[in-house]
DNA sequence: AAGCGCATGTAAAAGGTTACATGATTAC
DNA sequence: GTAATCATGTAACCTTTTACATGCGCTT
């Protein structure tokens, strides 16, 4: 319950925190990056908007459109925002899968500038972590391992000097407010305080 | 249950068909590559072996160490191997995630060479696909998408590219069996036959 | 003597997928 | 008319995590 839990309910929370929509908007919406955080079954998104209607997180307004069936539209509460507020800053466990990450990184809106420049710091320490650990055991099995170990190992590592370079270069971005090269707009820091 | 089932049990059964393991093996194995494809718990993992063994695809050997309590060594049998073969040569879901092709890329060993060679490239189609996808995506929402939806695109985007370039290049290596420049050794065919 | 690593296991709870159920509109 | 897309929801099932339970040997 506690700690980096991926909690796929908060990032539905974290979604309709960017703008109200309907479950059918949502899985419409996760569908289009399910390489990055999977996307759920109606049977799993459904009952996370019902219990985060329960617990007062979000409203329904009901939207009839003649004939066809009512959509329900979702948005957030103050509460939620609150609550959303907290989940995010609850730091990521060691272990966190990517998912978890990448789901943070949709939300990067919700965090302040700093916030957002540790996230993306507590990440890289972990990344570089395990790519560590990776070369260790390489170098431990040393020429008896079976050839899918060694195809693993270099596999692992490639994807994490990967993601380390994307990581160091997009913290270079965020710092440097000056200029953008890529397509990234001012970055604000909350939704009611202006900025730092 | 059908298709490209990640299906813990039978990675599992894999891991035994490399060689004869306690779950305590198996669990500190698994720690080593967590990146990967995370690290179970023993609540799945003892569980899962029991599981194995009851449909006589493993036999168990208690090993009694004078005092400590004993290890059940489990070994994989030959019905084990059959089923293991058939759930190899079983194509991936495209949707399957990247645990699910780390999975069976540590057990490269039980691919045939033509295998191993149709599961890269199967997934280098699914990896060029998604990557497709994102950039449709980042084009798709012209300027107006939020902070947090560039970055994951981008990320999305940078980790697809590191992938494809590291398939590439490992079918390269695989294609050219005339040098290796990585610690790769000679690629085995089948599990009875000796090797070249 | 306290704590840690080894080593195995079970039970409750949480979370997810699959399959089912409903029903209207639009495209072929 | 038949299929696909939109749109919501429930129930059975499967898997996984978390927490508990046990117990030896080594180190501090």
């Amino acid at each position: 319950m506690a700690g980096g839990t991926v909690s796929f309910r908060y990032f539905v929370l974290g979604l309709l925190a960017q703008r109200s929509m309907s479950g059918y908007d949502i899985k419409r919406f996760l569908k289009s990056l399910s390489w990055l955080i999977g996307s759920p079954s109606f049977g799993s998104l459904y009952p996370a908007l019902h219990a985060l209607l329960k617990d007062e997180l979000v409203t329904v307004k009901v939207a009839p459109r003649k004939g066809k069936p009512p959509r329900k539209i979702y948005s957030i509460t103050e509460t939620g925002r609150q609550t959303l507020k907290e989940w995010m800053n609850q730091p990521l466990t060691p272990r966190a899968p990517l998912k978890a990450f990448a789901m943070r990184l949709i939300l990067a809106d919700n965090f302040s500038y700093a916030g957002l420049i540790a996230h993306l710091q507590q990440r890289r320490d972990q990344v570089a972590a395990h790519h560590a650990a990776l070369e260790q055991t390489t170098k431990g099995g040393h020429g008896k391992a079976p050839l899918g170990h060694h195809l693993a190992l270099d596999y692992g590592s490639a994807l994490a000097i990967a993601e380390l370079a994307w990581l160091d270069s997009t913290l270079n971005r965020l710092s440097q407010s000056s200029q953008q090269p890529l397509p990234i707009e001012v970055v604000q820091s909350d939704s009611t305080v202006p900025t730092v």
